[in-house]
RNA sequence: GGAGAGGUGGCCGAGUGGUUGAAGGCGCAGCACUGGAAAUGCUGUUUGGCGGCAGUCAACGAGGGUUCGAAUCCCUCCCUCUCCGCCA
């Protein structure tokens, strides 16, 4: 969420950053409207309120000293007339409210200065590349789907059986691998300094909202048809939301967390895309990173946190690049946004498998995460990041392509070997 | 699902209509005392809006009602806890 008063205050900027993000037009003068109107009739109401307050307190003063009820009895006439005019003005002022926090919601968080400007994802500037000597060369490399049904690692019939399309089975090894995979990312991230948890995976609204995926994306997730709970789209829900609503102490800063949990996406306008393999499910697996850090170190703290995601690509010896999206392709929440992507040589592409994002004090505006500097008066908000420490289904994928020989086997790589016992799958 | 209890400041806990944003205690911070500390004493210690930074308004789970005035009375909802049942 963005603060009313920079809006109201730098209008103008606001605007043209807004325009940045080109996937949508923002117009902020409906907002600046209703919060004049609102501002206007919020003063008068705190003098009516005032002067309500004012003959209370007189009224009961008179009370006990045993005054004349003849003198009090103008007073609670007065007194019924502020507060007519009280409950005269609050449904407007009300209503006004509620249409001020439905459309500051409903804003996107500003790009930074940083952002490279650019309409979409072609706009994107690669920032980096690793492991080019780690391309396969072999030429006759089966999709990752393909080998998987044939060493027999991913059921994908039987997956759609018992859910639908977009759901698999990991079977025997495969799933081993991906349990496997789970375990060496929490290790590695726990052993950087990341504070492991395990949250829920069905969160309510509030906690979605908080994050920046409601009210606007509500038909990206699944929702439980009797409670307020919804399945959770990313770690990021729940953990972030883990401190909703606190004020920390800015020494307990920074804080860092990992955690792995099922991750489910309704997958809403992507029909007919990654329709074959393990790219794009309703279910899938994750490993992910979040930071809360002091607005003075977020931007190190970003880097910081890609530098995290990419030692697990490294570590795996997997083929990747770095790229900071432009403003037209930074999502709804993101101030500035790196992915990864991973080498998937069946398709001869990189494929997203990472998205480190900073999201500077928008979730922590909506969510109510603040600090404390000692005995400094007042609340700041934190900043929020976190990243994909990564994408379980495509490191599998990106393995499985990756790794594939010749001959067809896939080689297990050095650093997963402790974990899954064996060197070939 | 059945029965009961309860939601007040960082925590415990008082408060059942009138200077109560909230007693008291704990904790915490500052000062005093001390060679230093403990103990003790004093002072301070929620958050948000507006502001000419003097103030002022709001908030005692949420929403509504009664009243000149509600943490306190009434209604609705939510949540937590305990016991029983069921269950991984």
């Amino acid at each position: 969420m963005l603060e009313l008063k920079q809006i109201r205050e730098n209008a103008p900027v606001v605007q043209e950053l807004l325009n940045r993000r080109s996937a949508d037009t923002y117009d902020i003068q409906q907002l600046l409207q209703l919060d004049r109107q609102q501002r206007e009739l919020e003063s008068t109401r705190t003098n009516l309120q005032a002067r309500s307050n004012e003959i209370g307190k007189l009224i009961g003063k008179k009370m006990r000293e045993g005054g004349d009820p003849k003198e009090i009895q103008p007073l609670k006439e007065e007194g019924n007339e502020v507060r007519a005019r009280l409950a005269a003005s609050e449904p407007e002022i009300k209503e006004l409210k509620k249409k001020i926090e439905e459309l500051l919601l409903a804003l996107p968080n500003l790009p930074d200065e940083t952002t490279p400007v650019g309409k979409n994802e072609t706009e994107n500037v690669e920032v980096r590349r690793w492991g080019d000597e780690y391309v396969p060369q072999n030429s006759h490399i089966l999709p990752h789907d393909e080998i998987a049904k044939k060493l027999n690692l991913i059921d994908f019939e039987r997956g759609v059986k018992v859910a639908q399309s977009r759901f698999v089975c990991l079977t025997g090894v495969g799933a081993a691998l991906e349990r496997a995979l789970i375990s060496f990312m929490l290790d590695r991230q726990i052993a950087a300094g990341y504070v492991e948890v395990m949250p829920p995976v069905l969160v309510n609204s509030t906690a979605l909202t908080g994050t920046g995926q409601l009210p606007k994306f509500a038909l990206d997730s699944f929702k439980c048809e009797k409670e307020d709970l919804w399945l959770t789209p990313t770690a990021e829900v729940p953990v972030t939301n883990l401190y909703r609503e606190e004020i920390l102490e800015a020494s307990q800063l920074p804080i860092y967390h990992c955690a792995y949990t099922p991750c489910f996406r309704r997958e809403a306008g992507s029909y007919g895309k990654d329709t074959k393999g393990i790219i794009r499910l309703h279910q899938f697996n994750k490993v992910e990173l979040v930071k809360f850090v002091h607005p003075d170190t977020s931007a190190a703290e970003h880097e910081a946190l890609v530098k995290d995601a990419e030692a697990i690509l490294q570590e795996l010896k997997l083929p990747y690049r770095v790229v900071e999206l432009c403003s037209g392709d930074l999502g709804f929440s993101a101030a500035k946004c790196y992915d990864l992507e991973v080498w998937l040589p069946s398709a001869g592409t990189y494929r997203e498998i990472s998205s480190c994002s900073n999201f500077k004090d928008f979730q922590a505006r909506r969510a109510k995460i603040r600090f404390k500097e000692g005995k400094k008066k007042g609340t700041k908000f934190v900043h929020t990041l976190n990243g994909s420490g990564l994408a379980i289904g495509r490191t599998m994928a990106a393995i499985l392509e990756n790794y594939q020989e010749p001959n067809g086997k896939v080689k297990v790589p050095e650093a997963l070997q402790p974990y899954l016992q064996r060197e070939v799958l």
